[in-house]
DNA sequence: GAAATCCGACGAACCGTTTCGCCACCGTCG
DNA sequence: CGACGGTGGCGAAACGGTTCGTCGGATTTC
């Protein structure tokens, strides 16, 4: 490939002529540019981003860890923030640590030798290596997305989770419902926790008692979810509601429903919490809270380029979003005898 | 951050050495190794990869740039690339071509300037600029996927679409159905056109006409199924069972059928082409033909790897993936009364 | 007309590695 | 005892750009 000294050869300048045209970094008199862009035409020269980015000590490069990238959820975070880092001028490189501290681990290193300029991390949970790094200094600017880990050094880009499922609960609750149950996420995700926490609040606030029979957590995977509903439903006595703390795992319990030969929303209603490409597909519609990820990705890269371009060393910052309830036709109202 | 100086200084060794220890390239003696080792501790000293690169002249770095990243079947294929691509040691780099020419061009060259050693590519059709660079040599290693462009030197894999068709057609036919409609893609992507015409040939074989008002043509996207859907079949006379030629746009006519009063399977068979995490959780289980993803993108990074490794210079070499019909309960039978 | 100003182009240092060629020192063998 | 082969470690040249300080010629200003 053509470098920038065959460059400056052909058209009988210097490197640091071709470097000042092709940047746009100098005046540069117009017969020696037409030269150099003449000669940059017939070489097919393209700059190495390589020793570009050696000199400049900068990579172009933003990396994104998710915890889960076969979630369907997660592929439309990546989706987005693709197209936000490629706004402000970056490639993104993609990682997926599967839930594995371990993993992570391995890709926060291979972060840094890359010399990644920022880093979108959904963490593994408690466990994440995310804070303790860099010995000395030099801290990678690192926003978290939606699962928070105890760092307030970290900014983090969340979503109200316990508002989804308390919003969601207490749409359950105003129909009539008492017998709830839960199919959610691992307790030490701050998903997880703060799903099954909010409701427990919203059940608290009418007075009603969240049964631990009802109650089943898991990772935030689909065959867990089915496995869990099926489990669920199928003993003696079972909740005449299911509040489900992800989309992937609404479309494991939808189909748990059916297989053990029960309807929704006629025998169990459900309501779910976040948004993923299939649950669209579900007939009935599903009741749930959506996420407005495009912007929360957007917010997130915002942070990380603020953080990177103006080196921002303050604390962290904490963007929180509003989920909301869409509403479909897969819970029954129990106030009055159905239709 | 630490360079290999400041290690050589604090050792007091020379940089080739620490090059050396880091490397395990050349035997150091313990004594030195140990001092070095320790320095390398204390420094925290990680060697740049941005250096390292430009010398080695390696990015491993390994691009993909699918044509439409909120489709969730290319989520798939990005998620088995991240797990395929560190396999190999290399990173992931993904972009997203929103099925625009001219983005897939700026990603072309942004991928030559990032010296990414190989490019997954899903082109975006005929208009694909993959062929047509590089004027001197210098051809970056290129692996189609999915859909394929017309140029030998290209290595490709892809799914025998023909066939996917041609498979799911029989089954309606063998079903009874002689009235079978087709929601597909636009006829500029082989995968499109080669879905169509598998239909086809499957109704010549059993000398069945296809009705061309039965036929919809659209983007590969959810919505676009779903009005083209509606739009077949609140026409006067509508066909008895659909084929629908993607995964997602199956979500998009699910809904349809459905929203206008419809029942699948009763009033209308559906069959479709491709796997997204959606389809699993549709009522009734929908009659498909899936896609080995895995296997497909393992093998299209193992041509890419065995072309930069072995710096593979012969003609393109293409991999056909067969898909397998898998029967759900989303199509009745003609040839008896249904029970 | 000489001095001051300006500015386009250039040379060279530098970014942080790897790697090649060389040197010095060791033990060995004649 | 001297020549010699083997080898651990080093110095310095790349890799392909960017950038700063400088130079010299043209223009302006007194």
């Amino acid at each position: 490939m053509a470098t920038i000294k065959d460059v400056a050869a052909a058209a009988k300048v210097s490197t640091a002529t071709v470097s000042a045209v092709v940047n746009d970094s100098a005046y540069v008199s117009p017969g020696l540019r037409a030269r150099v862009l003449q000669a940059v035409r017939e070489l097919g020269y393209a700059p190495s981003q390589l020793a570009r980015n050696l000199r400049r000590g900068r990579s172009e490069l933003i990396a994104i860890a998710v915890a889960d990238l076969s979630n369907p959820f997660y592929a439309r975070v990546v989706c987005a923030a693709e197209a936000a880092v490629a706004a402000w001028g970056y490639s993104l490189v993609v990682f997926n640590s599967d839930e594995k501290p371990e993993a992570e681990k391995r890709i926060l290193g291979r972060v840094r030798m890359l010399h990644c300029e920022g880093l979108v991390l959904v963490p593994v949970g408690e466990a994440s290596h995310a804070g303790r790094r860099d010995p000395e200094g030099g801290r990678l600017p690192t926003v978290l997305f939606g699962r928070v880990i105890d760092d307030d050094r970290l900014d983090a880009v969340t979503i109200d989770n316990f508002s989804a499922s308390y919003q969601a609960t207490s749409y359950l609750i105003d129909l009539g419902h008492t017998r709830i149950g839960a199919i959610t996420g691992p307790m030490h995700l701050s998903t997880g926790k703060q799903r099954l926490e909010g409701m427990e609040a919203a059940l608290r606030a009418k007075n009603i008692a969240l049964d631990s029979r009802f109650v089943r957590q898991g990772e935030f995977r689909e065959e867990a979810a089915y496995s869990a509903a099926r489990g669920l439903l199928t003993q003696a006595e079972r909740p005449t509601a299911l509040y489900v703390a992800s989309g992937l795992m609404a479309l494991g319990v939808m189909r748990a429903i059916a297989d053990v030969g029960l309807r929704c929303p006629e025998d169990v209603s459900v309501a779910s919490t976040d948004n993923i490409p299939g649950v669209r597909g579900l007939r009935p519609s599903l009741t749930r809270t959506e996420h407005p990820i495009v912007e929360m990705v957007n917010e997130a890269v915002r942070l990380l380029v603020d953080r990177i371009k103006a080196n921002h060393r303050g604390e962290g910052r904490t963007v929180v979003f509003q989920p909301s309830l869409v509403v479909g036709d897969s819970c029954v109202s129990l106030n009055r005898p159905p239709r």
